[in-house]
DNA sequence: AAAAGCATACATACATGAATGTAAATTGCG
DNA sequence: CGCAATTTACATTCATGTATGTATGCTTTT
């Protein structure tokens, strides 16, 4: 089959970028053949050099592609945060894992990202994207956490930087964690716990970090 | 160079487990070469060859040897924890995350292990082990959870299988995280304050994980 | 105690297969 | 007709596993 229209192009594209993510899924973005992921897609290795540079730009087209929805939440986040800054950050973290327990491409692609992917020099564009990413997210968050602090909602010693890192790497771990086994409890019923306890710890003894030399 | 003495069998070994580590965290597992192990060894690819059967166990080898001193400690944890199991989780956490923050070699390992490795079906066996060690490791946890429960430390409401989770998933996300920035904060101080944040959250809203369907 | 025999601990050489990137050919749309 | 989209064919590179070579230490024998 050969070209038709602009529009078959673009299905071709989301074919390949569809099939990308299982093949990464199943046999690891190193190890994956570009192969795999064209006949995957009723295609071949020539449509993918069409479409892509080569398997990294292939491999950041997929990463995009899923991380868009979250990035969308963030930035509504620093407009309407105004009123109860705790609050939307328990929303933006319900979220996020609500998106992961109920989407199985989120699924798929947390679990390509956490254990299915060698973040080397050859993917550099990809960190780099990534560490932006996380920076700008940690900041906002922290931003947050600064309000709620303004407003009484955390107790004023509250180290905002660290309450951030911890909440991220408590998000990080949950997601990092749960893809591996599914099944092994509800993510969907228990975010909402399992979010309030660490929130909980914030307001009843936030993290303080004492300078390195006393 | 041929060979010498067995203990200098084991020493080559050592080198290689050491380089390989390394290679490892620069290249990533998978497009390492065996022969970039063997160079940075001062061996060659035979000598890889014959103390290990393939890449594969060749890591598993390293994961190993880096694996032994957490579960050592692990094992003192269920015995001694009678009287204070609260304080002997908190141990448990705050060794780890020292443990990170103050070995160079553990680090590597962590990040090789979060960062550079694609576990796919060839690494199978590590899989295995891993996944055996994480659930040991999580009962044993809630095991003192649980005994936190009943010595009156912790809610009788807590569910102490979430309760393990989250804990879990917020070491393998600080470790996740902190070993792609050491430098954004010291580990070694923050581990306290940051645990102690969890474990207060746990003791003031313990997460309740309502049954799917009323 | 010395020498012969054997297993160990590597090094070297080779064959093989496999994935990549590119260049040329092909086909359908505007 | 010319370009967009995709296929096919090709050359190259590269890592792997294995097979073989070899020298050293270890053990056993006398």
């Amino acid at each position: 089959m050969v070209r038709k229209t602009r529009v078959d192009a673009l299905a071709t594209r989301d074919a390949l970028l569809a099939a990308a993510l299982q093949v990464f899924r199943e046999r690891g973005v190193t190890r994956t053949r570009l192969s795999d992921v064209a006949e995957r897609a009723g295609v071949t290795r020539g449509a993918i050099y069409w479409h892509f540079k080569d398997k990294a730009e292939l491999f950041q087209a997929v990463c995009e592609r899923g991380t868009l929805p979250v990035e969308a939440l963030l930035a509504q986040a620093s407009q309407n945060a105004q009123r109860d800054p705790l609050a939307m950050v328990r929303q933006l973290a319900l979220m996020a894992l609500t998106q992961l327990a109920q989407h199985a491409d989120t699924q798929a692609m947390f679990d390509v990202i956490f254990h299915k992917c060698e973040f080397t020099e050859e993917l550099a564009p990809v960190v780099a994207k990534n560490d932006a990413d996380r920076t700008a997210c940690l900041s906002q968050v922290q931003q947050l956490f600064d309000q709620a602090v303004a407003c009484g909602q955390l107790p004023p010693t509250t180290d905002t930087f660290l309450a951030t890192h911890g909440l991220h790497a408590y998000m990080v771990g949950l997601m990092h964690e749960w893809v591996l086994n599914p099944e092994s409890y509800d993510l969907a019923v228990c975010a909402e716990p399992l979010i309030d306890c660490y929130l909980a710890g914030l307001a009843a003894r936030p993290p303080i970090c004492r300078p390195v030399a006393g």
